[in-house]
DNA sequence: CGTTGGCACTCGGTAGAATTGACTGCTAAC
DNA sequence: GTTAGCAGTCAATTCTACCGAGTGCCAACG
């Protein structure tokens, strides 16, 4: 293979370093401006050492590519997806800013309370870094096991069922019983409860006494109930900061109210992000995901893990015309401090 | 008190027959239309039984005072804040269509779960029915009594307070020890914990142990800890259902973004409506709350009894330019079988 | 005297034409 | 292969004329 600098037509996924260079201008110019780019504006660009003319043929051939689009004659050029694609799987991992380095880990140093208040609080560092909204996702308990079950009377005829799991996650499940229940029901259902489920995971199954008294009958319908939650929602905790900035970023009122739309959905963003994770990408351009809505979106997510077992992710969304870089780098930094901060716990005291 | 029918400028607050019939007509042509509306077009109405002119001229009177407002000379009237308080305040309380009707009780006879849930889901309902946004506010337990506190070991080091209030809240609170704690310390703490808590409120002092053993410090710890809840948030509950419609029900972007923002804080949102309901109003319209970026909506509250006692409130946001009788009428039936739902809890089973 | 039809006037919105200017693609020279 | 120059294209802008919805005023009417 002695051919080099004619591969234009050959390659379907390298572009010669003038190409790269000439897509690389033409994205951060467009990314700044929201306007097409034109030739002289990219030849005035630095990195480009040689003249509008030259940037101008060049620029035909990446739309001929794919990678750039021509909104109409006599305009400039904008990236495509496919030039997104190409720029930020070329991009050169960015390094946040010093300010923001500061913010990241003043917060992580200060941030204190449970897993919810701190994933919320975090969405919220987020969406100040960067501006776009966020979405942090935390994992589900369905493959924890049960620590403890105490049935408590709110009064005769109804108890809640407070259950706590190995990940530290508590539910409550009311009981409405059709009969009268002592203290006396409740402490030895409760313990009954205990000895069945301690240890098991909500899908196990377990045997439940069959007899009529009320503790028996206490003791199924708590089982039942606690079962009752594994088909819907896994449980998974979605917080999502700043949808306002959704109106700030894009400029469409409808695409506003579809993308709005779709983060009120929180099953379907946390579907969108395991989505995204799943086809091992750490961007989402346009298409990528399946999601017509967010055609014109771009989904940045960085996965956080605990024990080292995926337990969950942080996300960006913004307009395919997004900060890459600096969003990208938040988003890792972001997910890297919150993995250290679970995993961080156990020493701190 | 003889004179009548040329009251126009003594009485502040009403308004004869015709002009309040056809400021009314304005409102309504209005809402429908989002236009400034004319003089023909009101006097087109059935419920107005005079020529354009005659009209014209009621219309110079009800802008001279303050109900309508004209975006420009040549162009028709638009209704004031004034005068939508003025329609609001004299509607006769509407009443709701029979599929929507049937939309609400459908949805009661059917609902389950948690009171988390139902709020939610009810938020869902309301924004459904009305297509605005909604907002389901629950009422804190800061003045529920502990019914029931139990510590968890996560392991060792770590351990996790459960505590059940009577009003069916339960909150968690994680505890990191400085030194490693056995199943016996836990049930001990547990103990005690119950001992000292249990009928309390969260504002009472509670005499802690001032001994150093094992025990007495996971007591001391889990009281402050818990103790430390009351200054933040109280514990309000806030659910709100379609921020995506903010963006089909107002025009311009940046209201948009303002909306959008007030309602990402829920502290905001819940004091927004308590302020409302202290008002002792139903409605605010445009400035009347002090919430200067919603000085372009209005806001319909009705509220949600328990025993009689205030438990939260339900909540519709939407433009001035709002369908009133309808939203209003959703608002209350659903806050009424709200507060019934909560009620009949006891005779259900 | 209140009501009404008629009329002149105002002014935002729209449609069309002319202009601008930011681009391009092409070509010939370097 | 690169570049300067040039003619061509087309969205955006500006300008103009015009239309029409709607008003305020006034004179006539019951």
């Amino acid at each position: 293979m002695a051919r080099r600098a004619t591969q234009e037509h050959s390659s379907p996924d390298d572009l010669d370093a003038r190409k790269a260079t000439i897509l690389e201008a033409v994205v951060n110019e467009h990314v700044d401006t929201a306007q097409p780019v034109g030739s002289s504006s990219v030849a005035s660009n630095a990195d480009v050492v040689v003249s509008p003319a030259t940037v101008r043929s060049e620029m035909v051939a990446l739309e001929r590519d794919g990678y750039l689009a021509q909104p109409h004659t006599s305009a400039g050029r904008v990236p495509t997806d496919k030039g997104y694609r190409y720029f930020v799987d070329h991009l050169k991992s960015g390094v946040l800013g010093a300010a923001q380095q500061r913010q990241v880990n003043e917060f992580f140093a200060h941030v204190r309370g449970e897993v919810e208040d701190v994933l919320e609080q975090t969405s919220l560092l987020l969406t100040k870094m960067t501006s776009y909204t966020s979405m942090v996702v935390g994992a589900g308990h369905s493959s924890s096991t049960v620590l403890s079950v105490q049935l408590v009377n709110l009064d005769a005829r109804h108890q809640l069922l407070v259950t706590v799991f190995s990940d530290g996650a508590v539910v409550k499940h009311s009981i409405m019983s059709a009969f009268d229940v002592t203290p006396v029901d409740v402490a030895e259902s409760s313990r009954q409860l205990n000895a069945l489920l301690i240890g098991t995971t909500l899908d196990a199954r377990v045997q439940v006494p069959s007899r009529t008294d009320h503790v028996a009958t206490l003791v199924r319908d708590a089982v039942s109930v606690l079962h009752a939650e594994q088909p819907t929602a896994e449980g998974e905790q979605v917080f999502i900061g700043g949808s306002s900035k959704v109106a700030e970023v894009f400029d469409g009122v409808d695409t506003v109210r579809k993308v709005l739309g779709i983060l009120e959905q929180e099953l379907l963003v946390v579907s969108l992000v395991q989505d995204i994770l799943n086809q091992g990408l750490s961007v989402a351009i346009g298409a990528e995901h399946g999601y017509e809505p967010l055609s014109t979106c771009a989904v940045i997510v960085s996965p956080v893990t605990i024990d080292g077992m995926p337990a969950g992710a942080v996300g960006l969304l913004g307009p395919t015309r997004m900060k890459y870089r600096e969003a990208m780098a938040a988003a890792q930094v972001v997910s890297q401090h919150l993995t250290r901060h679970f995993a961080g716990e156990e020493e701190r005291g």
